[in-house]
DNA sequence: ATGTCAAAATCCTTTTGA
């Protein structure tokens, strides 16, 4: 089974490149986030025309997530991220997959920092790591992707220092990571590649894909029964040269059935 | 400090978030 996940900056604006993906890469589940649109914008007819179903928790103009399934219905388990009534941001969707918990994350982004955007993004990490706490003590199979927003180690940056009061790699931030990971997630990308360079995002400025100036922020996080099964996995690099791309890149793992 | 992109509001330019 190959698992995908995409932060597709804007479903609307980036649907050729999404269908052009699904198309080319076909993966059998496709985790979506930014689709900043509201639910009733979510393009359903031109993704079932793709030959997938969908399951989706839009939001107008920010946020917003989706899981799609090659050729099957989903089975939600999750929508929007516990722990919190008056936080109304769609930054969680969760289905089970072949036995597989499968959560797809946008965590927040948090800048500028400090102020109220960051604590915002701590307090979303803090009650996420609550959460999965409760995921990992189930003994399920679980796969945690998405837009982490967290760049984990100096290896995960372009010139890490220049990052090192950005929201995405502050001290902080790195702290929460490491909280998170210490309940017993892997990151399978790295797992793969032990000190490899590899960047998930090139932001729209100054030709960072051209100058390959990116950060690895999208991961895949699994816990020990998935790690288990994971065969390969990888950065579809291309997509982010593709025609009015995403900043992200397309990120894939596959585990054995 | 800068840079790009897309969408919404301030409404055909400017502001905003990323």
């Amino acid at each position: 089974m190959k698992i995908a996940t995409f932060n597709v900056n804007g479903i609307s604006s980036r649907l050729p490149v999404l269908l052009r993906w699904l198309e080319e890469k076909s993966p059998d589940v496709a985790c979506l986030q930014e689709l900043k649109a509201p639910d009733e914008k979510f393009p359903l007819q031109a993704i079932e025309d793709a030959g997938y179903k969908a399951i989706w928790h839009g939001q107008k103009s920010w946020n917003g997530v989706a899981i799609l399934l090659k050729n099957d219905q989903l089975a939600e388990t999750q929508r929007g991220l516990p722990g919190d009534d008056e936080d109304l941001q769609s930054r969680y969707i969760e289905a089970e997959v072949n036995g597989i918990l499968i959560g797809c994350i946008y965590l927040p982004n948090g800048n500028p920092a400090p102020g109220p955007k960051f604590d915002y993004k701590l307090k979303w990490v803090e009650r996420f790591t609550d959460y999965t706490q409760k995921l990992m003590n189930s003994g399920k199979p679980v796969i945690l992707c998405g837009d982490f927003n967290m760049i984990p180690t100096e290896l995960d940056a372009y010139k890490a220092e220049r990052w090192v009061n950005d929201a995405l790699f502050r001290p902080e931030t790195r702290a929460a990571y490491q909280v998170l990971i210490q309940q017993g997630w892997t990151d399978a990308i790295r797992k793969l590649n032990p000190g490899k360079i590899i960047y998930t995002y090139f932001d729209f400025f100054r030709n960072a894909y051209q100058r390959n100036a990116g950060i690895r922020i999208d991961h895949f996080l699994l816990s020990a029964s998935v790690e288990q099964r994971l065969v390969t996995g990888g950065v579809d690099h291309d997509v982010r040269g593709w025609e009015r791309p995403s900043d992200h890149c397309p990120v894939w793992i596959e585990v054995k059935d």
